[in-house]
DNA sequence: CAGATTTCTTGAAACGATTTACAGCGAATG
DNA sequence: CATTCGCTGTAAATCGTTTCAAGAAATCTG
């Protein structure tokens, strides 16, 4: 009726004949509501159309809400990781609200210190741009899960894909089919930095550390790009120019459609380079790209990531570990090597 | 230094030696300050770090937070418009967080309800199935954009497509390419009924009206399906299994991904049947996908809407619907149609 | 039935900012 | 010289909720 102003707790009061108090009670079921009481007390909420506001609960008690800060919405694996961590908040009182932080980097702390400036009860952290010391310093103040990051935090927990093994599978798969020149496809130096612990420096790592044991040394050939598949183009392109692999790990879907636009561009498909990328992506499987990919469950992280910060919320302090297991996907972007030609 | 607790604005003014109507008045920059006291002031919230509570903020004033909600995240064209959006606030005092609602429907107005209790500055709701007139009457108390819908408001602006010249643009090529059994692809019927003003509810409309004005109404056939992939996938198969139309036209690039698996693995290629989307979402140019789709710019959409709600919060009243003008991209999902077997 | 518990209910004090009204104080004006 | 004015800064009220300490009523003990 009244369109002036939204009922507030004093309105609901004053309607069910009870204190203020009374009524927060109620709503938040605490001890000490005779069954009458609570029945008038939902009748007014009712009639009144009566909501809490947020801000006002947050100043004294918590927030109901958990903040997820995301790196380029655009990669479809992160959204992935999100339909995960709402699914596991179903039912809860909470609700999840998520911090885009598109071209990452500083833009990073900036959506995180944004979620905590809001007061969120738990936040979920991707962007492996952030410094450990700042996140430890935020999980301070806040509960935190860090995604991807193969830290060993004291005050945050992680959720990781054990990346060691799936870059094993993609390159033992390549190795298998006679792939000798084998270049891998990462993203610029500051996610790559060596012991930082993000998946891509992991990713790395291990490519060089395969690619010795297999006594390839002298075949080692990375090559740096940005987040977009469009620049993952170019400088495929770049690399093919110069050099011509017989097959390129990229290290995630999102470079390897670059690169396989690259290649079909040139005409090139898998029976002259093979090329596998990580994440199974949905639009990995299509036919018409039929991506090879190490498959990791990005449902599995944000549903993980929820509980473990629910945990926390609840009290538990000492740092926790998740990791899930990859597995390979073979499709048709990989094939055997073609003969060397004879030098 | 104090671990303990965050800085408030309290400890700010102590240090500062001066009010705490001072140091807020410093923060917001507002009139009356000396250049003296903006030193003093700025100096200690620097030494103690100090961030204002959004929380405490938004009871009297702003939260400075702009929310989207945002039905599937896992729509890639959804998160063109988010990127548009994050990009026209650059610069801007204001934090977007989105509020995801997977599974449309009862879950567009559970997320709307969650950022309007959370006292945002104003929201943009993507959600088809929220219903005209509880939007209405959300936008009596905070400003509201509207993305997709083309509907009459009162309360809240609109930013759309022009579908109506979309689905010409689409039909019109189908019929150039001499195709007369076209498929139409879309959603269930809650998202399409009869003068809703939703997007699908306007391309269904048009596709009919069309194909009636080609004299080919006997040949309307309309698909039904989830807003997956998968399900548009399975729903293929199923039209394949009773019909062969020539062509089909998808309400969306999901919609189409799925009808071309369900091709592919049939091994049907555009030279039997053509495929037409609409979005022009990013993988629909890879080569090897390559979908003729009707594109319309996300970016647009978002920052326009932004734009929008920023004009609102400034004061304006009167309703806006602002349109962005789609175009056709060809590409080679499509081909001329078979010839007729003679009967 | 008096006293001790338990159960229900309430008033008032936080929480951390913004906003309003106004006081102090030189300078300008008549 | 007294009044007015413009500029800085402050005190206090306010926003809507939770929480704490304590009062009132009801129930239980012995």
């Amino acid at each position: 009726m009244s369109a002036s102003r939204a009922a507030t707790i004093e309105d609901v009061a004053r309607q069910a004949g009870v204190s203020r108090a009374a009524v927060s009670k109620v709503i938040r079921n605490a001890y000490g509501v005779s069954p009458a009481m609570r029945e008038r007390v939902n009748a007014a909420i009712e009639a009144l159309d009566y909501r809490p506001r947020v801000a006002a609960r947050a100043m004294r008690g918590s927030s109901f809400t958990l903040g997820i800060e995301l790196p380029s919405i655009g990669n479809p694996f992160f959204t992935k990781i999100i339909a995960g961590a709402t699914a596991a908040l179903q039912g809860s009182p909470y609700q999840l609200i998520i911090a885009p932080a598109d071209m990452d980097g500083e833009e990073g702390v900036r959506a995180l210190g944004a979620l905590a400036d809001r007061q969120v009860d738990g936040i979920i952290a991707i962007s492996p741009k952030v410094r450990p010391d700042w996140l430890e310093r935020l999980a301070g103040r806040v509960p935190v899960v860090m995604i991807g990051r193969h830290d060993r935090p004291v005050a945050y927990d992680t959720v990781t894909d054990d990346d060691v093994l799936g870059t094993r599978l993609a390159m033992e798969h390549l190795f298998d089919l006679g792939h000798r020149r084998i270049a891998h496809l990462t993203r610029d130096e500051e996610v790559t930095l060596p012991g930082s612990g993000t998946p891509h420096a992991i990713r790395l790592e291990q490519y060089r550390a395969l690619m010795e044991g297999a006594g390839l040394a002298e075949h080692i050939r990375v090559v740096r790009t940005g987040l977009t598949e469009e620049s993952a183009r170019l400088d495929t392109h770049a690399l093919l120019d110069e050099d011509m692999p017989t097959a390129i790990f990229a290290g995630n879907d999102e470079l390897a459609f670059g690169a396989q636009r690259a290649l079909g561009e040139r005409g090139l498909g898998p029976a002259e380079v093979s090329l596998v990328g990580y994440d199974d992506v949905d639009i990995a499987s299509h036919p018409a790209i039929s991506l090879t990919t190490v498959h990791q469950s990005g449902e599995a992280l944000g549903e993980r990531a929820i509980r473990l910060l629910l945990e926390r919320i609840d009290g538990r302090s000492e740092p926790v570990n998740f990791t899930v297991v990859p597995s390979l996907e073979v499709r048709a972007s990989t094939a055997p090597a073609p003969a060397e030609p004879t030098s």
